[in-house]
DNA sequence: ATGTTGACCTAGA
DNA sequence: CTCTAGGCCAACA
């Protein structure tokens, strides 16, 4: 059994490119409601490369928090075609991403 | 087993 | 719209 964080590096390398997903959405996909735990597997950052942190907002659609800095999540996240008025996500649920099977 | 922490969410004022 | 308070879950010391 893998652990939540597992999990939860799994669904963001299921993120597709100009696609993006609030934590909330991936602790839904999961059939819970840890979205601290989700924030916190991004916290512990184990494979930046690998898994696509920058591509989880929150509902909000504020950017959040980001390992290299918001700045750097910015730019990627408009490099992938998405529209961000300097720190939120204009139409988060156009970019939204829903995860399919998570089980 | 208990307590604290965290890249949060929702609701109410 | 902004601010405050409560809750929620997993990982770690």
């Amino acid at each position: 059994m893998k652990t939540f964080n597992e999990l939860c590096y799994d669904l963001l390398k299921q993120i597709p490119e100009g696609k993006v997903v609030t934590y909330g959405d991936i602790a839904h996909a999961l059939n819970c409601k840890a979205y601290q735990a989700v924030g916190n597997a991004m916290a512990n950052n184990p494979n930046l490369i690998i898994v696509p942190c920058h591509r989880v907002v929150k509902s909000t659609g504020e950017i959040g928090q980001y390992a290299l800095g918001v700045t750097r999540k910015v730019e990627l996240l408009k490099s992938e075609g998405i529209e961000i008025d300097q720190r939120k996500v204009k139409n988060l649920d156009k970019y939204r991403f829903q995860f399919l099977n998570s089980f």
